[in-house]
DNA sequence: TTGCTCCTCACGTCACGTGAGGTGGC
DNA sequence: TTGCTCCTCACGTCACGTGAGGTGGC
């Protein structure tokens, strides 16, 4: 792995300035991200404004290591960086408090059914690898060379349910 | 949407040819994927080998149905192409069950473990947008525009509680 | 002072999206 | 026969990865 690619070798939690400004590795390390990827998000504008040194090394003020915990989590949850952009600036495009909620809102509530539809799909397919697993522990003693691996539809020794997976067909080879 | 997005206008849920052979529309149609994937799988070789009519069509057996509808559930659980590709190969680099077997199941492993964490992370979301949404409830009524935005973090409409979700901290511009 | 950390180009990658322009087949 | 479905380039996109080559700062 790549030196520009790692924030630090070593894993300390903490930033290590006294004046309590993080640099683009602190920021890298405390939300688990790569260099790379919060200099990508401080040029499209989701980290923003930073201060640079003189020799242009971008300090961040601890507000912004929030803000991009925010971001890497909402990454994580599946939105795009163009709704999470939209998302941030909400406050600044409202006149109210009223207005600001409820766009906010409305745009939690187009993400949250994506989200659970997600965590259920990931749900049923934990669980489909899991019996495809079990299933395929019955045959992880066969040394059988002859008839491997075109008569594994006729073998008994893995008991098949009627239901069978369909990783387990596909990846074996047998019918459903 | 484009034409050669939508796998059709209609939509059937069966193929319609009396051959049994699969279209790449009807493919597409019965894995909820667009045109243009399918042809990307079977291009980058995840989807073979496939007939061809005369004039070009592809057609597929039912069997690549279900190889496309496991391809699918793996992308979504989050295997790359070539780790998927891998898994389908398993049995050609294998020379009995037993290493074959051990091969699926050590890859099957790897992944179930970065799928729970990744279950629960959105599960975490999921909470934590709730309850974002439950607190940004009690602005939907507000119509100041002389103190919003700025002044946010002084009002006491909000019930702030101690644990207050860093989304609403950094959405609103709260201290924690 | 050493070397660890940070910098800027700039091209590469992965998994497709998106037209343009043309043809096949129940 | 009409038009709906399918075809092949080929460039675009999103979110970074990956060097090359150079400099800053406790």
């Amino acid at each position: 792995v790549s030196q520009q690619l790692k924030a630090t070798t070593s894993e300390p939690n903490e930033a290590r300035r006294k004046d309590g400004l993080l640099t683009t590795g602190d920021m890298a390390r405390l939300s688990r991200n790569t260099l790379r990827t919060v200099r990508f998000y401080e040029e499209s504008g989701l980290l923003s404004p930073v201060q640079r040194t003189e020799g242009g090394h971008r300090l961040f003020p601890a507000a912004e290591l929030s803000k991009l915990l925010l971001v890497t989590d909402l990454r994580a949850a599946g939105f795009s960086l163009d709704e999470i952009r939209e998302m941030l600036e909400v406050k600044l495009h409202s006149v109210s408090g009223g207005e600001a909620a409820r766009d906010v809102i409305c745009r939690i509530d187009e993400q949250l059914d994506s989200m659970t539809a997600r965590v259920e799909l990931l749900e049923r397919l934990v669980s489909e690898l899991r019996s495809t697993r079990t299933l395929l522990r019955g045959c992880v003693e066969c040394k059988d060379n002859e008839n491997f691996p075109h008569a594994c539809a006729d073998c008994t020794v893995m008991a098949k349910p009627s239901n069978l997976p369909n990783a387990v067909s596909v990846l074996w080879g047998l019918p459903r």
